[in-house]
DNA sequence: TTTGAAAACTTAACACTGTTAAGTATATTT
DNA sequence: AAATATACTTAACAGTGTTAAGTTTTCAAA
């Protein structure tokens, strides 16, 4: 039994070499710029190989998404220190925008390409990770609302707001939208100060 | 001196055709779908006739995102007639959803992809269509904080802030992501509903 | 220890993609 | 009619994801 455990664990190490070397090229190279051959030769097998670890190419840039999942959430733990729940919510913003500002390329993973999704559906399986994000987000904003905070509202729908605005703000700043607004060299910087004023202004009087 | 006109002119109705073909494609099937080589069987030219009359493909998908933002500006020419400035922007704000979602292959084409921002780039143009839409959302938030509708802010802080939003809504939801927040039947509703939340709390008590 | 099957991996190929260089018709001008 | 532009096409390059078929390696049973 030792052996064919042996065996599943050489075949689990293969995997995380070939999502290793995938994550490496996103982050060199761009997205675009990461087919199945390239990752092929890094790892120093034939693309073929690949197919008999991960179903296909968005198989494997879903699992390349999970770890930035987990890269996202790592920044995310010193998070439940902070009490005052509109602070919290405010620091989380600040950790998404760096989070999308420092990591584009795993960004556009998560959350603008499709095919991580498609991957997902797939696969049959769940957000998971993704859930796990957003349901944080969740419980911050219900707290927020319980303790008064925030003018009473629908749970989700205000989620979604700060979702989608964050999500906007990132999302157009690494597509190159944003500089049609500001300046290149401001954009970063209004873009704190929006998230500022969201904060302040959803704040209750 | 007439000939040369209605050489021009016959130039002109080629790339037209090659644009409005490509657009039908866009439509049709999908963004990721439109290949050069399918547009020019449309066009009963060869492939390689296309780049006589453009560039490269990312031109090509230029002048298609141009048609987009002339599509979305038609549908706020009714928006003069709106005197109350927040009334006026949340019209603004209903008009970018609706669009977004029934022209998911053209706003795709016009604030997720980047092919038309490289484009724009490679011909030294400016985004002439884009500066447009964002002047009129700058003069609407200016307008609001003139007549004291709005808690005093920069102008481009606050227009970032709701445009942002309004992307983020529109493009986590035709990137499957709104639907891991609520049920899918709800999001549509849900985008609308923080819409109106974001309006309601930025307008001053 | 040799045989036979199962597992791991590769080669070759298919049907695509954007793009270019070189060649061929088709007008227009001399 | 000959020369020259203009318009267009053919063939090809280098790349993409993916699959079927073939090869090598590993390992258990005879």
């Amino acid at each position: 039994m030792s052996i064919v455990a042996r065996k599943e664990k050489q075949k689990q190490e293969i995997r995380s070499l070939i999502l290793e070397e995938s994550m490496k090229l996103f982050v060199e190279e761009g997205f675009s710029k990461v087919s199945v051959r390239k990752i092929a030769e890094r790892v120093q097998y034939s693309p073929t190989t690949l197919y008999l670890y991960f179903k296909d190419k968005n198989e494997i840039l879903f699992y390349c998404c999970e770890s930035g999942f987990k890269k996202m959430l790592e920044q995310n733990i010193t998070l439940g220190l902070i009490s005052d729940p509109i602070e919290r919510l405010h620091q989380m913003g600040v950790n998404y925008l760096n989070f999308g500002l420092e990591n584009p390329e795993f960004y556009d993973l998560m959350f603008i390409q499709e095919a991580p999704m498609s991957a997902l559906i797939d696969m049959g399986a769940g957000w998971s990770s993704g859930d796990q994000a957003l349901e944080a987000l969740k419980m911050i904003v219900q707290d927020a609302m319980d303790k008064g905070l925030l003018v009473p509202a629908k749970v989700e729908t205000v989620a979604m707001a700060v979702w989608s605005m964050v999500h906007g703000l990132v999302s157009l700043a690494i597509r190159q939208r944003l500089d049609k607004l500001v300046a290149a060299e401001e954009v970063e910087n209004t873009m704190h100060e929006s998230l500022d004023w969201l904060l302040k202004t959803m704040k209750k009087a």
